[in-house]
DNA sequence: GATATACAAACTAACGTTCGTTAGCAAACC
DNA sequence: GGTTTGCTAACGAACGTTAGTTTGTATATC
């Protein structure tokens, strides 16, 4: 209840900074312009946060999370390459549609990491790609999917679902869950008729 | 000839601007970075430019030019709308393979553009995505495509298009064309074997 | 002699952050 | 019951630095 009603101060900014981080770019934004929309100092908000860069740091590796967390439901899944496919892209793009600001920033502002958060992150990205990959290649030896370049699919494929956050519109016609199959069904099947 | 041996130093400096753009992003590139990497002072670069975000608007109004310039040849194509397609999706890969750096600030870094070239930006944009929207819309019309939402096919395509400057080696074993087919053949006819 | 290119110096504005302080409030003490 | 103590969250002022840009001037080239 409470949770509900009354978010901490340190909440209130992350929830913020995510915002304006998403429309105007980490850089692009000051503390002096996450302190006004807050309708406070910016020397107020060191009383709650370490630094700028600490809130790009959340956001982040709390998305990097999310999408690993994710990912658990997606290992149950015992049938076809397909089916694990599909399963793993609508996972993924739910994780985005319920987080379309801090998707964008997660997306777009991670280079601003400083060491060693930049490696570790790079790292996690290299890590979730490569479970994308194995099913991919997994697929082809089944004889499921056809031949290709497992890293050129993995790349397309994600290049795909991490769009979504740009237009996706949570009060739209089409569910999270539409939308990842949909996707799913464009990729494992394509435009084509027949 | 003359080209190929002496840029000149206007060139030079959008040249480099679009490398640093492109690595640490437009906000996060100051005009002394930039100066340093040319080895002159800052001040010396406003004896050719008249601005930093001019150098942004050269680059996002060229690389315009560019896509729509590509598309001459896709209006020749007289055949399938699959054929379209794939002509349109070759050429849009073309441009961004042959222009990596400067895809990604047309990409990433037109949001810091001030008006009213940011209107007319977005007015541009809205125009290029119509035309592929407009080969889906006849493709579904004529029976060859399946029945889809064409807005939805069109982001998808595009953000599958418009990731390659991320990933693209020049000097790699995949050309350019290769590139552009691959991805047209994957969005066209789907992963899955039949 | 004009033009192009570079410079040093300086400008105003803004940056992220630190500082010392304070107002409000609740618990602890006499 | 009144006073003291400690905490939280805010403040204004200022820190040192960097931002983009302007000005005036010197050198080199045509």
């Amino acid at each position: 209840m409470e949770t509900l009603v009354k978010k901490s101060r340190k909440q209130q900014i992350e929830e913020k900074a995510t915002q304006l981080f998403q429309e105007r770019g980490y850089s692009a934004t000051s503390m002096r312009d996450l302190a006004q929309v807050l309708g406070i100092e910016a020397a107020s908000l060191y009383s709650h946060i370490k630094s700028k860069e600490e809130i790009l740091q959340k956001i982040c590796f709390r998305m990097a999370g999310e999408f690993f967390n994710s990912w658990a439901d997606v290992e149950k899944e015992n049938g076809s390459m397909t089916a694990k496919m599909s399963k793993a892209m609508i996972a993924h793009v739910k994780v985005i549609t319920q987080n379309t600001a801090s998707s964008a920033v997660f997306f777009n502002e991670w280079r601003h990491l400083s060491e060693p958060f930049l490696t570790e992150f790079l790292s996690m990205r290299e890590d979730y790609e490569g479970r994308f990959m194995q099913i991919i290649d997994d697929g082809v030896n089944s004889g499921e999917f056809k031949l290709v370049d497992q890293k050129f699919m993995m790349l397309t494929i994600l290049s795909s679902l991490n769009w979504t956050h740009n237009w996706y519109n949570p009060s739209g016609t089409l569910s999270s869950e539409e939308i990842g199959d949909r996707l799913a069904n464009l990729l494992l099947n394509g435009l084509k008729n027949q």
